[in-house]
DNA sequence: TCTTACAACTACAACGATTTCGTGTTGATA
DNA sequence: TATCAACACGAAATCGTTGTAGTTGTAAGA
């Protein structure tokens, strides 16, 4: 086992100072060529890394961005990342990732943990127990710190921040126009509880494109679904409510605020008889592999999760990177969506 | 904007050395107890935490670990990300997540970019790239750097470390029993090119069910996916190479080694008029949301990949801790499958 | 011959925290 | 009164690196 070796471990076996080394790596001036090459050359035998704590220490910089995510296992989540990943690499960035399970507690000390200096910024989605409790205190102290945040997906609108997200609303009037187009005449909209930004908005999206072509809204075709936790975990508790939701309504066309209630709701339509998308057309909100491969094929809204996490790696980077203390205006960057259409709504 | 304070503030605004700042802090029984309170209700006030750079720097330890992962749009892998946080997390630990995209040289870039500090251990299931070109310097020279590899899933037999496995083997076999003991009389396998390891074993247990229950083994009811790349992006050449296969050969069962592969399989058949499980049946390796929302629902092989990630997370973080400088013998966890019977296969 | 300039290097401080080894004061004991 | 332990605290080294400010040695210029 041999050991990373050490400025200083270099310096010794060559008998120059550690500053030396250090400069002949950097290659500068103030060292001769002959001492520079006869350092690089040992450098590179024995495989020298700068040791990035050190740096870190010194620069106090950490060339690394805190992800916290409400969870991983999530399609739209995990694209997210990606284009986090992507963008962050290119820049020399690495990325942890912290998971808040949608609990404020973790959440508080995910942040807390990460902010001791481990990482440079934050890119965050809240978790839904924050949102459900507007207790932010720990985002804003993170921002008095220093640290910048960037908000994404579910974002806080008093907090002042770079933020990444999707014209919820628009996206929403648009899949909604679709269906009514598509000659839809009772659309029903899958919701979440108001706490829940994306879902409060999409529901208001729905709702003007109703107003906007003159129709009345019934309340009782909102289906707002409470699930503070993952899904995953209560999916029969889910698929009871759109089954209700079904038996009390007679709807045919559907919007759904995201893929799994479009999803569980194309299965309950399914035990009831419903052909899709003659009887019922549905259209999801978020695209993920689960429309894609569901039968039929599910027409969704891609919110180009790849691109969000580009975009917000990219805010936060610009933000890390700009020296000149004139501090930027925080920037809300709206990312474009589109309809992908498949086979659950009709031309 | 209020900077952290550091011990250095905080032991000049209260007119004492540093080390006794630290000391009190600490509990040190050196210090006496009016300048311990004082010292600790100063910290408490400005919310002092020490910061985690410089402490990694002194201790040689930075209490994260590296997890790099072909893809992370990918249910398994981030069920493992899942249970590796969740177990890191509760020793303490933080989670660098790094991507290789199944491409050799990043998972080389990854490797280097966290091997000089930033980690003090890796979680690591290997690209295929890396697997078909066999060139694992980057792993052995991380281990001969003294810093542990833990391999899941994706493994390499000859190199000596940590590993945490399903008996895929044994698992493939159960999988083929079912379909045997459903009364399928030709069975078929879908399964990745031989360099996979996971593939290659999986398709070996197939071939031991066939053997022992005294049947021929047909080469053409083997049907071998070749592909390098993440494999959402060739969708239509997967689904053409099962048309085909199904085209040339009549199989009244099947074995996939992955989701993707049974769901696509699925597709296929169904467009070819073939009922499931009436007319096929069949089980996927590995538990997704495909699966689960499948229509109809997929029996599958459960890998528990939270497990996984907990027992990966566990072998690496006791390694880390032993301290007993007897180096403790490297371990492989099997962990357990489960057949989750949906309904793609019959009583 | 004495500056002066420059090249080529070294010493030292600093980043933030811990820890070992002192050191000065007090009170008790011989 | 001299000695010593206990107490409470401080100085300095250390982790690995970088940047600033010296410190040499040599050669050119006056």
């Amino acid at each position: 086992m041999k050991q990373k070796p050490t400025l200083k471990v270099i310096a010794k076996e060559l008998d120059v100072s550690v500053s030396t080394v250090s400069k002949a790596l950097r290659d500068s001036k103030e060292i001769g060529e002959e001492t520079k090459n006869k350092v690089k050359a040992f450098a590179k035998l024995y495989n020298y890394k700068p040791n990035n704590i050190a740096l870190s220490l010194k620069n106090k910089k950490t060339k690394t961005l805190g992800v916290i995510i409400p969870e991983i296992v999530h399609h739209f989540f995990t694209t997210v990342i990606s284009g986090i990943e992507n963008y962050a690499n290119e820049k020399g960035y690495n990325v942890i990732v912290g998971l808040s399970n949608e609990s404020f507690k973790k959440e508080v000390i995910n942040l807390e943990m990460l902010a001791n200096g481990s990482i440079d910024g934050f890119i965050i989605s809240v978790a839904k127990e924050t949102l459900s409790a507007k207790d932010y205190h720990h985002l804003y102290e993170t921002i008095d710190q220093g640290i910048p945040i960037v908000m994404f997906d579910r974002v806080i609108d008093e907090i002042e921040c770079d933020k990444v997200i999707v014209d919820d609303i628009k996206t929403s009037e648009k899949a909604v126009q679709k269906l009514l187009n598509s000659g839809c005449k009772h659309i029903g909209i899958i919701s979440t509880k108001d706490y829940v930004s994306v879902g409060r908005l999409r529901t208001e999206g729905y709702i003007n494109a109703l107003k906007s072509n003159g129709i009345d809204v019934d309340k009782n075709l909102i289906l707002k679904i409470d699930d503070k936790f993952n899904s995953d975990d209560n999916l029969e508790f889910l698929e009871q409510q759109i089954f209700d939701y079904f038996e009390s309504n007679d709807v045919d066309g559907l919007f759904a605020v995201n893929e799994l209630y479009a999803i569980t709701a194309m299965k309950v339509a399914r035990q009831k008889g419903l052909s899709i998308p003659n009887d019922l057309q549905i259209i999801g909100f978020t695209d993920g592999v689960l429309s894609k491969h569901a039968f039929p094929p599910l027409t969704t809204i891609s919110q180009h999760g790849f691109e969000m996490g580009e975009e917000a790696a990219k805010l936060l980077i610009e933000r890390l990177e700009n020296t000149d203390d004139d501090e930027e205006a925080f920037k809300t960057t709206v990312v474009k969506t589109d309809i992908i259409e498949r086979e659950t709504t009709k031309l």
